[in-house]
Parts: C-alpha cells; sequence; structure tokens
DNA sequence: AACAGAGCCAACCGCGGCGCG
DNA sequence: ACGCGCCGCGGTTGGCTCTGT
C-alpha cells in the first residue's frame, strides 16, 4: 500500500516522549490561558503536538497536586473496593483517590493489583472443590465479571450480589442514598433515584483533596478481596 | 558480561457522548 | 433533526528498566 500523501493545509504532530521544552511551553501557557479548548492549547502554546497529546500530557503529568507512585495500602484497598463496584471506570476510581490519575490507576491494577485478585481466585477455586464454598467467594466472582466489561460500553453493570454490596457501601456514607433497589436491572443506567456518576462527580467539592471521606467508607474488614 | 523475558508506565488509538451551528 | 468537531474514557502498545540465567 502507498503511503498517504501529506495534506496540504495539515500540521504535522509530534508524537512519543514528551520533551522538558514541551512540557514548559504546556505549562506555561495553562498557566496563563487555563486548560480549556485542547486543540487552541496545542496550537496557541507553540507545540507541534494534538490537543488530545496535550490534554493527556497534562493530565496525568503536567497538572499540579499529582501523586507519582507509592500508592498506600489505604489507597490500593480502595482501589480494590471501588473496582469492585464500578469495574474498570478508571476514571470514577480516580475522582476518589485525590491526586491520582485514571492511566495511573489503570496501570497499578493491569500491573499488580489484578494478579492478586486472579490469584487470589485460583487459589478459592482450589479451595472450592475441596471444600464448601468460602464466604469471600461471590465478592471475587462478582469481580470477574466487571473485568470482562465490554469496550466503549458507558453503562454500569450489576448483578443482585453487587446490588447488596453498593447498598451497604453507600447507606454507610453521610447522605448515602437507600433507593438503590431501582437499579435492580442488569445493565441499567440508574435514571431515577441515586445516579452513580452524579455521585462520583467532585467538581464542587471542597475537600478533593483529603482522603478523609475514605475512613467513613472504609469498613473495619481491611481485606476487601480476601487479602490486604 | 550478555542476553532474554518480565514488569512497568507513558503515550497513542478508537470510540462514544455532547454541544453547537 | 442533523452533521461536525471536540473532549473524555478505556483499551492497547511501544519502549525503557529490571531481574534472572
Amino acid at each position: 500500500m502507498a503511503p498517504k500523501k501529506e495534506e496540504p493545509n495539515k500540521r504535522i504532530v509530534n508524537k512519543g516522549a514528551w520533551t522538558a521544552e514541551e512540557d514548559q511551553k504546556l505549562a506555561q501557557y495553562i498557566e496563563v490561558h487555563g486548560a480549556k479548548k485542547w486543540k487552541v492549547v496545542a496550537i496557541k502554546a507553540g507545540l507541534d503536538r494534538c490537543g488530545k497529546s496535550c490534554r493527556l500530557r497534562w493530565l496525568n503529568y503536567l497538572r499540579p497536586n499529582i501523586k507519582r507512585g507509592n500508592i498506600s495500602d489505604q489507597e490500593e484497598d480502595l482501589i480494590l473496593r471501588l473496582h469492585k463496584l464500578l469495574g474498570n471506570k478508571w476514571s470514577l476510581i480516580a475522582g476518589r483517590l485525590p491526586g491520582r490519575t485514571d492511566n495511573e490507576i489503570k496501570n497499578y491494577w493491569n500491573s499488580h493489583l489484578s494478579k492478586k485478585v486472579n490469584q487470589k481466585q485460583k487459589q478459592m477455586e482450589r479451595s472450592i472443590t475441596q471444600n464448601s464454598q468460602p464466604e469471600s467467594w461471590n465478592s471475587v466472582k462478582v469481580n470477574e465479571e466487571n473485568s470482562k466489561g465490554e469496550s466503549g460500553d458507558s453503562k454500569i453493570s450489576f448483578n443482585t450480589d453487587k446490588l447488596v454490596e453498593a447498598e451497604t457501601f453507600f447507606t454507610s456514607i453521610n447522605g448515602g442514598p437507600s433507593n438503590l433497589e431501582v437499579m435492580s436491572d442488569y445493565n441499567m443506567k440508574p435514571e431515577t433515584g441515586f445516579n452513580l456518576e452524579e455521585w462520583f462527580d467532585f467538581s464542587n467539592e471542597e475537600e478533593s483533596s483529603s482522603l478523609d471521606w475514605v475512613k467513613e467508607f472504609l469498613e473495619p474488614d481491611q481485606s476487601f478481596y480476601g487479602f490486604s
């Protein structure tokens, strides 16, 4: 196949790793003009990058208050719990972890936690063939279903086991909803009553840099997936 | 010391949702 | 109502680093 001809008026954009100079240009521009209209940001900042690339770089690397590495046990436990509840909704999970990005959490899950969960699951499968079903079995089964999540599907899947846990979870939080039964249909986006995505919207929260809410959320049982 | 394989993470890609003309 | 462009998300990939042989 012949290579595509470059369109005459099409900007040529850089790809690959960002240089320190590019970082500086982007950060300086956003500091002055703010982070909106990424396509415009890319052009006005003098970067040969697409808007998408600028957005990603800013959100995952340059944005202030970003925490990098060293995910604490508390954060890990929270990721496990939220993933169990939401599946691969990385942006929602990241929204509850101040300073963490969806990309970082996704990477952390794929490289660390998914293995842990799989190991634990296999361990349980072994024990189930030998003995009776362990108490925490349902939790792992639910997670397995979530992990299968179809790509591009914006719906949040629920099954009955998960709903029971979700209700426990939300009612444990001040002001949490108690009408999750309206969400009992599988693959149903909560149209009435409680809206999960709304609950995970922190745009108006003042304490987004604090993990205090986690203390309310975390139950005495620190080993949600059967390990801690 | 050299190589291979595994692990990790930054960045890209494709798709769906949304707003606007 | 429709088409278009932009934005945001989740999945995937490429390349660098680490570890074992």
